[in-house]
Formats: structure tokens, sequence, C-alpha cells
RNA sequence: GGGAGAGUGUCCCGAGUGGCAAAGGGGGGGGACUGUAAAUCCCCUCCUUUACUGCAACGUAGGUUCGAGUCCUACCUCACCCA
């Protein structure tokens, strides 16, 4: 079993290309990590997901937990066997559901009580349990409980938030144990404040992960808020560990948070928003339900090498999305995760070749002039 | 020939039977979505005004009434039942 690791290959003034090993493969950083929430990345098939260049996805603790259950995926031989994918995948701990799910939960010490979204059954995931469940499920990278608040907050409450995911940061690694081949992530949480993340920061480098996570971002703070706070984070973060900003985001937020020494991400954009029929090219965003397509029989970017963007018209992606069709939402997701790997492998390369800077401004350039 | 109905905001369906209201859909136009309770949600859709507001409008033409989509009369159109 190859051990668990980061190898940092070449940096371009903060920008850095690494690689992160794990027992079930490398993942070539920056990198993006579609979100397979509940063991489906929504609309493709995970061969699709590989084929665009995807070496890791996401699984979400709180929802297999729920559905189908872990101990059910344990006995079913684990969740890449579950769900056919032999690449590495990350599991969220749950921590973002403490947010997002705010009104069915309490929270405590212990840990958070769930109510169900599903058939309002009570389930409680205090750290340990939260672990216990991405070991059933196999996970490779394994994220401590955390607590993530939206924005905006009392600074009371961003203390508060950011003590707590602290004690069960240790809580988490204890649980976490010695899996080879597996890494575990502690999450920095503490808001746009500077002093908070630092002692969230320190706290974590004292209790020791294989990878650091910035939580509590892209939660309604807007952009340059965001990056403010990246500007100072990322610096705090040791340079032998990948860095993860978690839920983020849109291309340009990639590109920025990349330009700030961020390794890795995750974000639903662009499937979800596949499905609600926006695409994101290397031309910028295009809303396919938008009447102006639908004579248009251009493909999305005929130089891409996803059929998705080079295949198919838009036009009848617009007359798809106009029906309802599932089609048209797959197509759209594929598309955009497609896009995403692209953009990815274009960072990855410009960093490598010490051009990241001007690959960063070309590449917004191209957004702001469209495809007209 | 006899009997009993229906036409709604000029894209479609459609609630509404005398009183600050012309519901609600669809379609159409646009927007949002960031560790997924999202194939979801929001705004606009007669004219005018930045907005308040004002104005038009319920098949047509009259009438009753303080007040009519709603009641009455005639006509037009559609459609139903029995022969």
């Amino acid at each position: 079993m190859k051990e668990f690791g980061f190898t940092l290959h070449n940096t371009d003034g903060a920008a850095r290309l690494g690689t992160v090993h794990t027992g079930r493969g490398d993942i070539r950083t920056p990198a993006f990590m579609p979100v397979g929430t509940v063991g489906t990345v929504k609309g493709l098939y995970l061969g699709q997901v590989k084929d665009t260049g995807a070496d890791v996805i996401l699984g979400n603790t709180y929802h297999l937990m729920l559905r189908p259950g872990a101990e059910q995926v344990a006995a079913l031989g684990g969740l890449h066997r579950f769900i056919q994918w032999d690449g590495p995948i990350l599991t969220d701990s749950g921590g973002f559901q403490i947010m997002s799910l705010s009104k069915i939960r309490k929270i405590t010490e212990r840990g958070a009580m769930f109510q169900s979204h599903i058939d309002g059954s009570k389930h409680e995931l205090t750290p340990e349990r939260a672990m216990e469940i991405q070991r059933l499920l196999g996970s490779d990278i394994q994220m401590q409980l955390d607590q993530c608040i939206e924005f905006p907050h009392t600074e009371k409450q961003a203390v508060k938030a950011m003590e707590l995911s602290l004690r069960w940061a240790e809580r988490s690694r204890l649980a976490f144990g010695s899996q080879p081949g597996k890494g575990n992530f502690g999450i920095v949480q503490g808001g746009t404040d500077e002093v908070l993340r630092r002692r969230s920061a320190e706290g974590l480098q004292k209790i020791g992960f294989e990878g650091y996570a910035i939580g509590g971002l892209a939660v309604g703070e807007g952009q340059k808020l965001m990056l403010d706070t990246l500007d100072f984070t990322t610096p705090m973060l040791p340079e032998d560990r990948p860095r993860y900003l978690m839920g983020v985001g849109t291309p340009d937020d990639i590109l920025e948070a990349v330009a700030r020494g961020v390794d890795m991400f995750d974000c639903v954009m662009p499937t979800r928003s596949g499905r609600h029929g926006q695409s994101f090219t290397r031309f910028g965003k295009i809303n396919l339900r938008n009447a102006r397509h639908a004579a248009d029989m251009r493909p999305l970017d005929e130089s891409h090498p996803c059929p998705a963007l080079s295949q198919y018209s838009r036009a009848y992606i617009h007359h798809l999305m106009r029906s309802g069709e599932l089609l048209g939402m797959m197509l759209l997701s594929w598309a955009n995760i497609a896009y995403y790997q692209s953009l990815m492998q274009g960072i990855r390369l410009a960093i490598e070749e010490g051009r990241f800077e001007e690959f960063r401004l070309a590449t917004k350039a191209q957004w702001q002039r469209g495809d007209i």
C-alpha cells in the first residue's frame, strides 16, 4: 500500500504544482474534485467523470449515513466498489450540513443532532462517529467534523464555531487513528478574521494532519472578502501539506485561489448549474435557456475534446433545457465538469512552465471577451 | 324542430356571480445558484411612470344600479343533449 503524502513539484509565485499520493492513486494538484454527495456525480457516469480528467471525487458522510447507511455500504464492499469508482474518494464530514440544515439540527459540545431531511428520524453525528462512517465508507481523504457557519455572523459566533471545530479536530484525529494510504484533513475556521484564522491554523498544526482545509468561505461573504481571507490564511499553512479550499467555486474563484496557494477544490457549481441550464466555458458563462441560442448550431466550444462541448449544438441543448429533458442537464453537467478539468489542466501546465500569472490574465480576458 | 350551456387581462388554459381584488397555471423574457434537502428558486409578462400613480380590459351593442366580468335585452360565435 502506497503511503499517503504530498509532493510539491514546482511553485510559480504563490501557485503550487503538486501531487497528493493516496493508496488508491495520485491526485494532480491544483485539483478540482467533482461532488458526488450521495454516491453519484449527478447526471454523469463515473466513466465520463474519469475521462474529463478528474482524479478524485467527493462523497458525503451525512447523506450516506442516512441512506443507504455506512454499515450497509461497508457490507457491500465499501463506497468505491458500490459506486464503481476505483480512484481516490474524499468524504466531507457533515460539517457543511451543520450550516445548510441548521433548521433541523441541534449542536452541542458532543456533536450535532440531525433530524433526517428524508424521514425526520434523529441521528447523532459526533466527531468520532463522523470518522467511523468515513472509515466504513472506505474514504481515502477523511475530513474532520467541523462547524461551518454562514456569513454574516457575529464575532462571537465565529470564535465559538472555530473553537468548537478545533476541539472536534482533536477528537476527529484521535478517532482517525492510523490508516495506511489514507489521509485525514483538519479544517481551518474563523470567518474572515485573521486572528481567528491564525489561532485555528496553529491549533490544527499542533494536532497534525495529512492536509489542511480552509472552510467557512464562499458562504455569502463575497469574492473580495474571500480572497482577502485567503491572502492571509494560506501562508499560515505548512508548505509540505496539501491545502484544500472547501466548496469553491466558480472558475474565477479557483484561478484566484490557486494564485494564493490553494491546491484542492470542490464545488457543486458545475453540476448544479449544468442542471439549471448554465454552462461554463473558456468563453465565460453561457445560459443555454436564453432565447438567443435557439437557432445557434455552433457547439459550446468546438475545440474542446469533450463531446458535450464540441459535438452538440447550442440550439439542441437549448431545446433540451426548454423541454425539461434529462439529456440537457446531463450534457451541461458533463460539459461543465469537462471545462473545469481542462481549466485545472491548463493551470497545472502553466505553473509547471512558470507562466501562471500570464495564464491567469489571459483566461480571465477570454471570459470577458466571450465568443460573440 | 325542442331543450340546456359557454365566450375572462387581445399566446394558451383557467378561478371568479354586484363593491377597494380581475386568482392561479402554462407559455414567453431574464436572473440566481459555491464542502448538494436545489432537474431548484426568484423577478418580469395591457399601456404609462424611475416609482407612487394613472389608464385600458372580461364576445358585441345597449340597459338596470351609487357601483357590473358578475343582473337584464338583443345580436355574434362556439359547442352540448333530444329528435
